[in-house]
DNA sequence: GTGAAAGCGCTAACAA
DNA sequence: TTGTTAGCGCTTTCAC
């Protein structure tokens, strides 16, 4: 329709240099008019490049992740890649995931969500023609994005104490995979080194573990609830268990901050409205950031390997 | 190294019949061993098939979106599909989408969810050779997955009543693309329907709109309740707008059910912990129900066009 | 600046 | 039951 070869169409359509500008535009009018697009599997095919990245997170029906995947989602597509995603739950899953897209080049680019990888999987994906970024611990053979856990631990439970707090309960997360996952055992550790640096030895009956969820937070703070000398404050590990803690205090009655002084981590969507105040790690800039990294290593433009911090910040609001 | 031709290798790692039992444990332990999967692309040009299939929603990182996504993702990856996701928070986007998804076959199945489409565009993916289900409109050209919001609405005002409330609130939903996008305009039918029904004639002032957000419930529950004759109970279309209104009434000093009665929609992972009655409507099953009514159309079983319809209940809790 | 032609790594006839 | 071979629809040399 445009008169020339499939060669030069090829060339027109991708905007590669040395073609006519008059003949770019007759191939792009002719292109719009029969709606023709590069089938996928065929340029990938002779190209080597599927425009196609993968994401694998722990769940994908959780706040935390999908956030995440938004913002990986958003400049991705943005880039021309398009996206496809998986679920992974355990780490026999995460192992098959790993195989499969070392060997299949299915996609060309894998952002590993919160799934720490072991040796033999580093070094399947290191083998593999692929770029890959890891989120959530603390890489050093790939690019990877990072917040400070200990820090984290550290500032929330210093806010606490310098609101006047010694008695400060946690509520850990509780991690599945105890080899890897090291987000709550960072925390943990801001939290006694917090601590220790005020003066208060850590009581280990005020520490809980709440699974990172609203229901697990409620259970866990109703019992620090029951304990004969409860803590005045807790330091949640996520906002979800925040959630959780502030609906325990309400069912005992108590008032927040006055009887209970509740910080979570996150700065989740319902934060704003229950007045929590939390350490903001703007989750969907973990996937943001984590995406622009991939996409510059897919497109050669370096991106050195080992972790890029994501600031925090403390939002204080009415539940200290 | 398993001493066979290419294409006894294809035939025996995909299952095919007429491969001898002891080749193909040949073949795949020589598979094993290499690490050998085929490549997509490859396979994808010559049999005409992707084994992809791509999910588009008007919003990532929404807890409604995110229980469909995961639903359709459980699904498709045990069929042995890779679901690629993409959101299309607007009309253009949608169109372009649609254009973009008929035109490439970067898919071979295609699932809508939330995002009616208009005439031209049901004909750009009629025309194409893909498999298309839609959800959450009720459309007769493809598979669709449905729930009966005008039964919706009339169920959670009906709880209301037989409560003793005749002056009820709604929080409406928001409609961003009024031409196609029904489900509030359902629910609020179904509201009005069974106000009727009840004799109670619906007054306007008590209708707000909520855009489906918790921030939106809480500022439009405040509305409600500063009129001079404030509602008794309200319907919110979503949980998260009743979670808002939880809220307000909570800053208003009043209690619930007493002073407030509410009853949401969704059954939100929170509504448990917040006691929230709410029609579930089983959201990730929107999900699992459009994947594998798209797999019956890519495996050429069936699933003959038209709305499927999900069922929803009532869960009674302490706001009411 | 453009075209001809040789693949990319598979699958699907067809033959054996 | 297995092998041979001709594509699938592009991209990429290499000529011109």
């Amino acid at each position: 329709m445009a008169g020339v070869s499939v060669a030069t169409v090829s060339r027109a359509l991708r905007g590669l240099p040395n073609v006519a500008e008059s003949t770019r535009g007759r191939v792009e009018r002719a292109a719009e008019a029969l709606n023709y697009h590069a089938l996928p599997s065929a340029s990938g095919l002779a190209s080597g490049h599927s425009s196609n990245v993968s994401i694998a997170v722990p769940v994908l029906n959780s706040w935390y992740f999908s956030e995440v995947v938004a913002g990986a989602e958003a400049v991705l597509s943005e880039s021309g890649y398009s996206l496809s995603v998986t679920a992974v739950p355990s780490p026999e899953e995460r192992l098959g995931f790993v195989r499969g897209s070392a060997a299949s080049r299915a996609a060309e680019g894998l952002i590993m969500v919160d799934l720490p990888l072991d040796d033999a999987e580093i070094e399947m994906l290191r083998a593999a023609p692929l770029g890959v970024v890891t989120t959530g611990f603390d890489c050093v053979v790939f690019p990877s994005v990072v917040v400070d856990n200990v820090g984290i631990g550290f500032k929330a439970t210093q806010h606490l104490i310098d609101r006047g707090h010694t008695r400060i309960g946690l509520l850990n997360g509780q991690s599945e995979d105890p080899l890897h996952f090291t987000v709550p055992n960072d925390r943990a550790r801001g939290y006694e080194q917090c601590l220790s640096a005020a003066g208060v030895s850590p009581d280990p009956r005020l520490a809980c573990k709440g699974n990172f969820s609203t229901a697990g937070g409620l259970a866990a703070m109703a019992e620090l609830l029951r304990l004969s000398d409860p803590p005045s404050a807790v330091f949640a590990m996520s906002d979800e268990m925040a959630f959780g803690a502030i609906w325990a205090a309400r069912n005992a009655g108590l008032s927040i901050p006055e009887d209970l002084a509740v910080i979570g981590v996150d700065n989740h969507d319902l934060a704003e409205m229950m007045g929590l105040t939390t350490i903001c790690q703007d989750v969907d800039q973990h996937g943001v950031v984590a995406a622009r990294r991939l996409v510059e290593v897919l497109e050669g433009r370096g991106a050195a390997a080992g972790p890029v911090e994501v600031a925090t910040r403390l939002i204080v609001r009415t539940t200290t």
